[in-house]
DNA sequence: ACAATTTGGTGTATGTTATACACAGATAGG
DNA sequence: CCTATCTGTGTATAACATACACCAAATTGT
């Protein structure tokens, strides 16, 4: 399954001269799957639902991706989209890899469904297009390709782990930020701490943006790092 | 099916005195669903695999709990199990809020279905419980709520982030880390900056530990932040 | 022009899910 | 006893991925 999906992200297709017409493409088929995730979620991407959405049957989408775990992979790195180029940003690395986490923030914005699925998948250009313009924003610092690449690591999955929330705590329905509320006050007893929290405004519905406070944490723990490594030598 | 969980996951379910015994417990029944999903994955998880555990048929299962959605709500609580008393360690905040990431990290370790399940979901008594004494870790360090809160979601969010890759980089195996890095080489030309990270140990098998690495990253972030706002009052 | 080859789309079938529903047998309270 | 209540079962349904055989279309070589 991986090994298809390889050609398929990597590889050149090459339209063969024989047969039909193709009615579809790889490309309108992964466009049309996404647009589904996006406006329902990737429980609504069937094989019936993406063939149906050109007027085909289910099986002839096998025509032209070998299987669903196929087709998400290409819907991901379809969704990450271009990788920026962040070499005209000045200021070293640190604005440098903060615009590459808020771009990939977006990302995730865009396509919600997206994290559910991206872990420990096969990789495709995307993807790996943005996983290099943050090592090389962090190319010049004196840090080793370990470090480097923990520390891309750790911005990324920072990024990751928040994006679940983003809509909620900043959002106006904030549904699930409710439930958890009622439960914390439900019972007061055994979460004090998260009473106060709460009580100072947590899961609140302020101006505080979340997502930039821990981005700058991250990054100023980094920025410690390699400041302490420089004045090593 | 949130009610239904939180009926199950907070209330206390009382034993109706008529009817034959019941053959199972919900207990018994989460207990085996987290051992099979400890063993082989959520996706081996179907309700007639958990009921076949016990000997009794699909349906049987659905007299202790409502439906797979709510079983998996009970399996996400058991899982992350009694929250630690971290209120023994010595030495401030620091030291609290690292062991507390730790040993969410071995929760991760112990349950890899976790990760892919435990996000947006209700919150069990459990995992208020881990919620709250991270909370009360950074309880004393004049922050907000808001800040608070943030700085919590910060560290579970780079702990949760990098568990997909710890059993990977760290282990022998590392299929994953293989094909990405044979990938990085064969295009070489497009991935310098990965190519030269790699050249540099990247994505190797040292003795380099990714997670201590990030979370000492993390909580230098938060150190600096707390200690510019006690100097600046 | 014609036949062979290759390819696209369809219809049908299979196996796996979750889960609704009706029923049979067990159990305890009145 | 007998009736309400509860447990476990059998059957049915609907959604899902996907294997396979088939027909029709289009191009290539003769």
């Amino acid at each position: 399954m991986t090994a298809k999906s390889v050609e398929l992200l990597w590889g050149s297709a090459e339209r063969p001269s024989r047969g039909p017409k193709p009615g579809m493409s790889v490309e309108q088929i992964v466009a049309a799957a996404i647009r589904i995730a996006d406006a329902e979620g990737l429980g609504a991407v069937s094989m019936q639902r993406v063939a149906g959405e050109f007027g085909f049957t289910t099986m002839s989408l096998y025509r032209y991706v070998p299987g669903k775990s196929e087709l998400v992979d290409l819907m991901i790195d379809t969704a990450v989209g271009e990788p920026p180029d962040l070499s005209a940003i000045p200021g070293g690395w640190r604005p440098k890899l903060a615009e590459w986490a808020r771009l990939t923030w977006v990302v995730f914005q865009r396509h919600p469904w997206f994290l559910a699925e991206a872990t420990q998948r096969i990789m495709g250009p995307n993807q790996l297009g943005f996983l290099e313009t943050a090592v090389a924003a962090l190319g010049q610092c004196g840090l080793t390709g370990e470090e480097i690449m923990a520390s891309v690591l750790m911005v990324n999955g920072y990024v990751r782990s928040l994006a679940p929330f983003s809509g909620e705590l900043a959002g106006a329905s904030n549904e699930w930020g409710n439930a958890v509320g009622a439960l914390i006050r439900q019972h007061a007893d055994r979460f004090p701490a998260l009473n106060a929290a709460i009580a100072e405004g947590a899961f609140g519905l302020s101006e505080f943006d979340d997502f930039e406070f821990g981005l700058q944490r991250v990054l100023d723990g980094l920025e410690v790092y390699i400041e302490r490594g420089s004045a090593r030598r």
